[in-house]
DNA sequence: CCACGTCATGCAAGCGGTTACATCTGCCCC
DNA sequence: GGGGCAGATGTAACCGCTTGCATGACGTGG
């Protein structure tokens, strides 16, 4: 310990109110169990001191750090800033400060993420999507770290909160083929890292299973979660023999690569071609034309989450909550040329 | 404390492994200067026991939290969150964690979380802009922790770490002159708790003082920062008997806004209007026009102020630093018509 | 063969709070 | 007057980890 040695502590404040660290501790945590008399003394000692209590010292002896943790793959990306935002902010409400770090979707570093907020005394986790290897599984249940999945909601044991993105997607299909689209691609996240991504191919193929299409005509480019990267896929897609008709998106922001470079190669949306989005982001309604998208409640889920959790921590059990998406029809989508 | 029971502690490591916890604690902090074959049996017994250390008492031992904090106004806007993240992830590659927080633009907010991150363990603090009161001042310095600000630069004592917001817009500014406009506007957040609004604002009074117009003459149209009040705000000059022939804004969001809302009310941009942004976002590029901005070096600029927190918390001296900024003409700039 | 250095490990004293329990005081009532 | 009780305060035992110092084993050179 090589601590500021002018940093006051509890006993320098007892002993210059000239009462027990006991007193001290009690004026600063529950200040009805001491005379007024007392608490005005040590509270003018804490002043002239200038004195706050030691973090450390605190979280050890009372067992807590009101600290929760969330790993998110990047806050550079919309769909996950809004709901850490509220998040945060309900989180505020109830006295718990947020620990935050990102993994880039990268698992290994998910882990090592996992493992440091723990060691950083996170008292709950908040993770993205239900994918994660059985050595970490093992060491969340094993030190008995509540752990909520947001961002996705599926049946099942983990406790959650999202959306059902397979059913969402298969909405989204369902209206594409509606509008008569047969061949259909969609530019999607690597499933194989994001699971996320993966139910929602499924929940297109299962809107195409529905309408009678053969689900393995669809076209799948797997892509990085950037604008460009949208771009380019789109580019790849449109250059195919059998360029398809609609060309649905994982997310927005891969939606709106996709339409900035349609627009580039002098593709017109929606009549050569239509996209659609998945999020519905600021961004869905500043290209042009505007994204037809699924709506997602980021806020409300953010609030959501910093409840359950609350509730988890507390321990308290909790109910998985699935939140209602919604169709946005906007300018992107019609029927095919 | 009221700690898990079965959560388990180096001393039970210890004794599964048959040594003294003061070797655990080296096998964890210092390997080498362990025997390897005890080393070993000391981590197998980590393993088994899914160990991991409790961070109070560390925190307390060790005198430090390997933690620091940072204080933006919201995730919500990419403005902050692309800086955030490049700040996390040099944070760390230097073994250190994100306490963050959100001050919603509200410097009352600002303060309490301020405080709640300092009770917290925050070992440095980054903030944003320099405004803020004598009172939380002064709690910071009695306390000692240091503090970086970023997105902003100002010359000055305060270690700092951003643009020259005012230099930028008096640029931007200079530009759009340039091409003839004389009657401008500003859309711009709040000067009165924004200190980078006021700062732009300022920047584009000298460009036009610079070129002989009446600084006086411009027109601030102050709002939230959101795509729909920049939007409104966008109506509200339109609807001038004076309008402006350029409107300038203060960040690419509500230039966004007030391109959409151009288009909604049928104005062509930037035939009948010029608009401009700042920061140069991804939206700026899926605008239709692409949006004139300027270029903001956000992720240089996270990652910078991780390593120079770094070194403040080390006690080493650091310069304030200045990161240029770069117009990015696109097509939402033209001659007034 | 012994003095001495090196290295691995153990012992135990903190780090700065919280809190169960003990103590003390003053008061009320029988 | 003494038993009992309530309320204010003090005492000291933790909480779990780090680390300076002590210990003991072993090797080396004189």
């Amino acid at each position: 310990m090589r601590r500021d040695p002018d940093t006051p502590t509890l006993s320098d404040v007892a002993e210059v109110a000239g009462v027990s660290t006991a007193t001290v501790s009690r004026c600063l945590n529950a200040p009805e169990r001491v005379l007024e008399q007392t608490r005005n003394r040590v509270l003018e000692a804490v002043r002239t001191l200038g004195y706050a209590p030691n973090f450390g010292a605190r979280a050890l002896a009372e067992g807590r750090t009101r600290t929760v943790g969330a790993i998110i793959p990047t806050m550079e990306n919309a769909i996950f800033s809004r709901g850490i935002q509220a998040f945060q902010e309900e989180l505020r409400e109830h006295g718990l400060t947020l620990l935050i770090a990102s993994s880039s979707y990268r698992p290994e570093i998910e882990e090592e993420q996992i493992r440091a907020l723990v060691a950083r005394g996170a008292e709950g986790l908040l993770l993205i999507g239900f994918q994660r290897n059985d050595t970490i599984r093992d060491f969340l249940s094993a030190r008995g770290v509540p752990v909520l999945v947001a961002w996705a909601w599926q049946d099942g044991p983990a406790p959650c909160v999202g959306f059902d993105n397979r059913a969402a997607m298969a909405d989204m299909g369902g209206e594409v083929i509606a509008r008569g689209h047969r061949r259909l691609a969609l530019i999607s996240a690597d499933p194989q890292v994001n699971d996320r991504a993966l139910v929602r191919i499924e929940g297109l193929r299962d809107a195409m299973r529905e309408a009678g299409l053969d689900p393995a005509s669809l076209i799948v480019e797997p892509t990085d979660a950037s604008l460009d990267a949208g771009g380019l896929a789109f580019r790849r897609l449109w250059e195919r023999p059998d360029r398809p008709t609609a060309v649905l998106c994982g997310t927005d922001v891969l939606a709106a690569g996709a339409l900035v470079m349609a627009r580039s190669l002098g593709v017109k949306v929606p009549d050569q071609v239509s996209i659609t989005g998945f999020a519905d982001l600021d961004l869905a309604r500043i290209t042009e034309p505007p994204l037809t998208t699924m709506h997602l409640p980021h806020h409300r889920m953010g609030r959501e989450a910093a409840r359950m959790l609350v509730r988890m921590i507390a321990g308290e059990p909790v109910d998985s909550l699935r939140l209602d998406c919604a169709l946005v029809l906007r300018g992107t989508l019609a029927g095919p040329c």
